[in-house]
DNA sequence: TCGGGCCCTGACGCAGGGTCAAGGTCAAGC
DNA sequence: GCTTGACCTTGACCCTGCGTCAGGGCCCGA
């Protein structure tokens, strides 16, 4: 007769893992010797391989405990239950590697690659270190809910940045960040940001993208993230009030 | 500014997960309203979205922790270490479907092939189902500590059972287990027995099994099952006083 | 003012054990 | 006979990533 300690070494488990099996009732507790060790027989061993066989071969010990006991036909189908688990488990490891994959540039971190391309867009033409954080912030947002949108967005805003005009524009409102909100470059500023306000995507069907929306955005983001921009609220209200005539201004959500 | 319901909801996760990520350290508590909600900025918002996205990679939280704040260096080095980990576990997963995929048959459970074949064989000669049962088992114990050698040794006991008067002798044996320790048939019995004790395997090099060894091997078991043979007992020490001029028997182990 | 739906903290639960902690036993050497 | 070290015992807390109460407070519409 063995003690826990023999047992464990001959099958090369633990000896807390014969105990977890006791007590999660999947192996029966043997006789005690005197002094009140445990104290196994061959045939407890033959069990505890029959445990460690499966659980080797990764069945949850909940399954073993019904396995033990189980017809052949019961055993067939269990064994196809859980090689189908495992079939999904190596399903979800692929996605996962996929998804792993696709972070792998720390640029392109948590954003679609058209925001990338845009980002990589928007530094070429000088936006400020900030403007460029706040600005992929925003994108973060947007594509967490809309995220089958957002590439078409993107790829929208974009393509007004190969209007120099616009570009000009997009930096003096970076600038613009850290003026006054009563600057009076401002009222000429809005006129500019007017001048695109109806600027319409080249993409049929497609909803078209303001200059002003992102604008609104950005600042909106901006105002979010503790650090509220004045100059920018100003200049938001001094182009709502041209933008009127461009079209109807729905109420922004939230 | 948002609660964390809300916030919950915008990105398709549980409040609990949220909570927990403040637990954690893994995101920082926001500030609270006059009754003690939690408020949410945009900031955080974004913050959370990051966590998911690592976590729906299947980043571990802990890794997640450190990889907030890492520069983009870290973070590669970072994510190829996860894809690693990732790496491995779809191995280990395709390991267990093998494994699982060779105990599809429930008859050659928790023994390898060869003992499969012979315990068919016996089977066909009508070995008794309490003795087959005995028989699996004691090859489930052996072949927990001598992994290697069980097939080598299966095959060659299946070999043995090629002779027709060693078929006779083995299910006499097994008709044995019901006798009485003192049966006169025992001594013709450990006589035939002992003609086969010296059976070299036709494999060279091969360690020899002898059929006193099976038999020791067989009562050892049933000895150890709860279920002691006192024929067969009696039997051994027979065989044993006969077996003295066939080789020098080496202690019995345990 | 009442009900239903938010929010809060705290605690337990899961799988499969690892890792102490505090104490009893056993065999060997002195 | 005494000590030492290697066993054994039970019990309890630790890990992951939250789910799920339990017991209370807050808010809003009727």
């Amino acid at each position: 007769m063995l003690t826990i300690g023999q047992v464990a070494e001959y099958l090369g488990v633990t000896v807390r893992a014969i105990r977890h099996y006791h007590q999660r009732g999947l192996l029966p507790e043997p006789e005690r010797d005197a002094s009140g060790y445990r104290r196994y027989g061959a045939d407890m061993v033959v069990q505890l391989v029959r445990i460690r066989t499966l659980s080797d071969a990764g069945v949850p010990l909940a399954r073993i405990e019904e396995l033990m006991g189980a017809s052949p036909a019961e055993f067939a189908a269990s064994v196809a239950a859980i090689d189908a688990d495992l079939k999904d488990q190596m399903a979800e490891l692929r996605r996962r590697r996929r998804a792993i994959a696709e972070l792998s540039s720390g640029d392109r971190l948590f954003v679609p690659d058209e925001v990338v391309v845009l980002l990589e867009r928007l530094a070429e033409i000088g936006l400020s270190a900030e403007a460029m954080r706040t600005e992929r912030d925003s994108w973060i947002l947007l594509a967490a809910q809309h995220p089958d949108q957002v590439p078409g967005w993107a790829e929208q805003k974009r393509k007004l940045f190969e209007n120099p005009a616009f570009q000009r524009m997009y930096l003096t409102a970076d600038e613009a960040a850290a003026w006054d909100r009563d600057d009076p470059r401002l009222e000429a500023l809005a006129d500019e940001v007017n001048a695109f306000g109806g600027l319409q995507s080249p993409d049929e069907g497609a909803e078209p993208i303001l200059a002003l929306d992102a604008l609104v955005a950005v600042t909106l983001m901006a105002a979010q993230t503790g650090r509220p921009v004045p100059a920018w609220e100003r200049l938001i209200e001094l182009c709502k009030s041209r933008a009127t005539d461009v079209r109807a201004r729905p109420e922004q959500p939230r």
